[in-house]
RNA sequence: GGGCGUUUAGCUCAGCUGGUUCAGAGCAUCUGCCUUACAAGCAGAGGGUCGGCGGUUCGAAUCCGUCAACGCCCACCA
């Protein structure tokens, strides 16, 4: 059968991905093997498939394959998000370009178009998963908003609540007038941006010379907030403000002056007006000196009526409009350019507005604690180990958690408030009627409980991902949740790191008494090759999709590999797929090699081929060692750089020329054998790196039964490693390389046979390889070099290849020269390094040794040089 | 303003507790080959005073100090 000699992923990608889908080879139940388990960080229900995913879920599907190729029984659980603010605006958004306002629906009919939007594109991102390769267990696909994970959601709210970890309170809180909804402060990005600081007036109330003090600020917006004038008790310049009061510009309202050290004297002047309902540092001082609170916004960062002449524009247009009523008024000092950092919403990047608002709220301190303690003490182990820090920083410093949001997407908080004020909360209304009815002294009916508006953060339902989709929240003592719990390893960017890993890890001790993973593996970002974060608008993230169908799914996951080196960002280059994508060929052209040989069982195994079978299992051996060592380091770039380099070089460059037989010729049976054993471990070996290759040719590599599947066979089990054997084969290699080089230099053609001469006799094990790969007509021990013969040293011995015709005497001449200049050279360092007696004295025995050793060599190294150079002089 | 991290070949990176696995790998480059598995390939070669300076040591890419550049995280200076 004529096989073609490139490979071509779309024909075999699909067959098998359904091959394993038909044998239901991903789905796992309880069993008593040891479990390994990972959730899946669910991305956006509505999500597209970007080059973050690819690869984190290449890495967490190697995992998973290679778990179970070691006998573990591995269940990878996939899902998705629902991601209340970000889909809640992708809905806002397609209904006003219908021209539909979300404010003209009810709740129901904005869900229902929720959903509708959530089922069109809910999926998607999953199935191009699919065509990655990831063997995730979709029998147990979860949503975070599906039945289970809603309900378990709730039912975790309601027991905090009943624990009294939560509350409700006003509070400061990072406002998006966007989205119209508080957010939490991880939401919040600062940016650095250029604005002004505005010097305004504030006229002394009462001073007969029209004295005023002068308050830099950046927000003059928000004077008509200000309920005081603060500053610092032992600031000089000041004092003579002290008990007085002054009169808010332009609105004319007369508020006090209070003295706090909070206040910076050397910044602006010294003053500092006082907005308690919009600046977090002013509310504090508004708590400490009881001052009101005037709130002058509209929930979308209008002006409302205490906005005076203000009210109902947008805060930015009254920033510059009040900037020009000041200057008119005399009432504007001066202004000076000024860079402050401003928070911005994470999802819409409307600058947020410190708002006071009622919210809910998860107190942390106690949460916090155990989960704290278990990466500290390693329990829960992050690679790379720096993240350990930047938890710990936040964990010491964690504040209350805003969990409600203003929207409608998610799951609505189950509070109900009594008519007659207070709130209870339950599961269903009527759980929570039942509450009320024993709190309260007056007649209640069901209905006029009303349920709060409001729905929990995102991530209130994600921080229980590892327990609810075991339905461990509902059900603790399911077997499931009992079998995979705690999960093995976690996949994900250090960016969610408080968003997500550090929350799961407190619901997990908080609910299971238990970490809730063992290991945190964070990759870096993905980037260009000019290291520039992928975006939409830059345009620089190329289409997965479009790549796995140019270089194939196991071109492109190796191409991801290749470059992610744990905790670094990576520059993710398309050549890096091409890569993976010759790799891929270069495996199948071993594969046409050794599948096009006919085997004879009467043949005698060559010397050659016994020697090569002996070097390929100890060099396996070595490598199956090393990679168990990378693995548990998480260094999967490196794993897959050994065996590529195992396969390329060792198996395809080495072995394969060492066994192969002459053209047409068939190849004994023995060895024959040997190496479609090779040929099978090594596909296993690469079968997490590059699932479909490895299937197709495993399937082809012999006869197979129907629901075989590499994905079930076990990873290849070190044998014994003879390192001697190892050492000296390198040397041969020298050897051999040595040959090759005259060859290039002399223009000699591979079919020309030639004379190989050792000069003193060296190991003669290998002389049977050593003249296979170099096509020589005799390897012979000589004493002494010929004259006109090309030569090359390894170690301390001496090789020739005769070529009186050939040789280039003064070139060969200018060759061993240098040799000998660089070898002195090298002596020189070396015996003053021996010659140093502190060396002699402190340095351990066996460093000295060597030392010696080396000086030894290059002494006879030179002194044979000499004796050639001697030689052609002549 | 704090904290963390990075700086080694043209590019991306590896070099653990200081000394032949110490200056490495892959890619790229150059040279010669269409040798009947693979030109998406084969064989070979070149390329770095390990960011700068100073120190410790018999010995420093590796330890210490300092400076510089870049990156990330945290933080309420208006």
């Amino acid at each position: 059968m004529e096989i073609a000699s490139k490979y071509n992923p779309a024909e075999v990608e699909e067959k098998w991905y359904q091959y394993w889908m038909e044998h239901n080879l991903f789905h796992s139940e309880p069993d008593e093997r040891e479990p390994y388990t990972i959730v899946i960080p669910p991305p956006n229900v509505t999500g597209v498939l970007h080059m973050g995913h690819m690869l984190n879920n290449t890495i967490q599907d190697v995992l998973v394959r290679r778990a179970r190729m070691q006998g573990k029984n591995a269940c990878w659980v996939p899902g998705t998000d629902h991601a209340s603010i970000a889909t809640e605006a992708k809905v806002v958004n397609r209904l006003a370009a219908q021209g539909i306002k979300k404010s003209d629906l009810t709740r129901d009919a904005f869900l229902n178009h929720a959903w509708e939007w959530t089922h069109e594109h809910g999926g998607i991102i999953l199935e191009q998963l699919k065509k990655l390769g990831a063997s995730c267990d979709w029998e147990r696909t979860a949503f975070t908003m599906d039945e289970v994970r809603s309900e378990s959601v709730l039912r975790v709210f309601c027991d905090l609540y009943e624990k009294g970890l939560i509350y409700r309170g006003v509070r400061m809180v990072n406002w998006d007038p966007k989205a119209l909804t508080a957010l939490s402060d991880e939401e919040v990005i600062h940016k650095e941006v250029n604005g002004k600081l505005y010097y305004l007036r504030y006229m002394i109330e009462g001073d007969p010379d029209g004295g005023f003090a002068v308050v830099a600020t950046t927000r003059p917006e928000t004077i008509m907030g200000d309920t005081a004038m603060c500053i610092n008790p032992n600031d000089p310049k000041n004092a003579h403000l002290k008990g007085k009061r002054v009169i808010v510009p332009l609105v004319n309202r007369v508020i006090p002056v209070i003295e706090d050290d909070y206040v910076d004297i050397e910044f602006g002047t010294g003053c500092l007006k006082v907005t308690p309902a919009h600046d977090v540092n002013d509310y504090m001082l508004g708590e400490k000196y009881n001052l009101p609170s005037i709130d002058i916004f509209n929930p979308d960062g209008t002006l409302n009526e205490h906005g005076a002449m203000y009210a109902g524009k947008e805060r930015f247009a009254v920033r510059k409009e009040i900037e020009k009523d000041l200057e008119a008024a005399g009432l504007m000092e001066k202004t000076e350019p000024y860079t402050n950092k401003v928070g911005f919403s994470e999802r819409t990047d409307e600058a947020i507005e410190p708002k006071l608002s009622m919210q809910w709220f998860l107190k942390m301190d106690e949460l916090a604690q155990p989960a704290a303690e278990a990466v500290e003490q390693d329990t829960i182990r992050f690679f790379p180990e720096k993240y350990k820090n930047t938890y710990r920083h936040w964990m010491e410093n964690i504040k209350d958690w805003c969990i409600s949001r203003q929207l409608w997407w998610g799951h609505r908080i189950p509070a109900y408030f009594l008519p007659r004020g207070g709130v209870v909360v339950g599961m269903t209304p009527e759980e929570a009627f039942e509450k009320a009815k024993k709190i309260v002294d007056y007649p209640l009916t069901i209905d006029e409980l009303k349920q709060d508006e409001d729905v929990l953060d995102t991530w209130f339902s994600s921080w229980l991902w590892p327990i609810s989709v075991f339905d461990g929240i509902r059900q603790p003592e399911n077997s499931d949740i009992q079998y995979y719990y705690p999960t093995s390893d976690l996949v994900t960017g250090p960016d969610i790191i408080f968003f997500w890993v550090a929350r799961m890890i407190m619901s997990g001790y908080e609910y299971r008494q238990d970490a809730c993973f063992r290991n945190v593996y964070f990759t870096g970002i993905v980037r260009d090759n000019q290291g520039r974060k992928m975006s939409k608008q830059l345009g620089n993230s190329p289409d997965p999709i479009e790549l796995m169908n140019r270089y194939g799914a196991d071109g492109v996951r190796m191409g991801m590999l290749l470059s992610s080196a744990a905790g670094n960002d990576l520059l993710f280059d398309e050549t890096l797929c091409e890569q993976g994508r010759n790799f891929n060929n270069k495996i199948w052209n071993a594969f046409r090699l050794i599948k096009g040989w006919e085997t004879n069982d009467t043949i005698p195994q060559p010397e050659s081929a016994r020697i090569a079978i002996d070097w390929f299992g100890s060099k396996l051996t070595e490598t199956i060692v090393e990679l168990e060592d990378l693995f548990s380091k998480y260094r999967l770039s490196e794993a897959l750089m050994l065996l590529y380099k195992l396969f390329w070089d060792e198996f395809s460059s080495w072995y394969l020329e060492m066994i192969k037989p002459a053209y047409q010729q068939p190849i004994d049976s023995m060895t024959y054998r040997a190496t479609l054993g090779y040929f099978d471990a090594l596909l296993r070996l690469l079968h997490p790196f590059m699932p479909f290759i490895t299937e197709e040719l495993w399937q082809a590599l012999q006869q197979r039964e129907d629901g075989d599947s590499i994905m079930t066979a076990q990873q290849p089990k070190a044998g014994s490693t003879d390192s001697e054997l190892l050492n000296q084969f390198e040397q041969v290699k020298q050897v051999i390389a040595g040959v090759r080089t005259i060859r290039l230099e002399k223009n000699i053609p591979n079919k020309d046979a030639l004379e190989l001469q050792v000069i003193g006799g060296h190991n003669d094990r290998y002389n049977s390889v050593i003249t296979k790969m170099c096509n020589l007509s005799s390897l012979t021990v000589v004493s002494e070099k010929v004259t006109g013969a090309a030569g090359f040293m390894v170690g301390t011995t001496e090789y020739s290849v005769p070529l009186t015709d050939k040789l280039d005497l003064v070139a060969e001449l200018q060759k061993l020269k240098a040799e000998l200049a660089y070898t002195e050279g090298f002596l020189l360092s070396v015996s003053k390094k021996l010659g140093n007696e502190r060396f002699v004295q402190n340095a351990k025995q066996e460093i000295v040794e060597n030392e010696r050793k080396k000086k030894a060599d290059a002494e006879s190294k030179i002194a044979s040089l000499r004796e050639n150079i001697a030689a052609l002089e002549k």
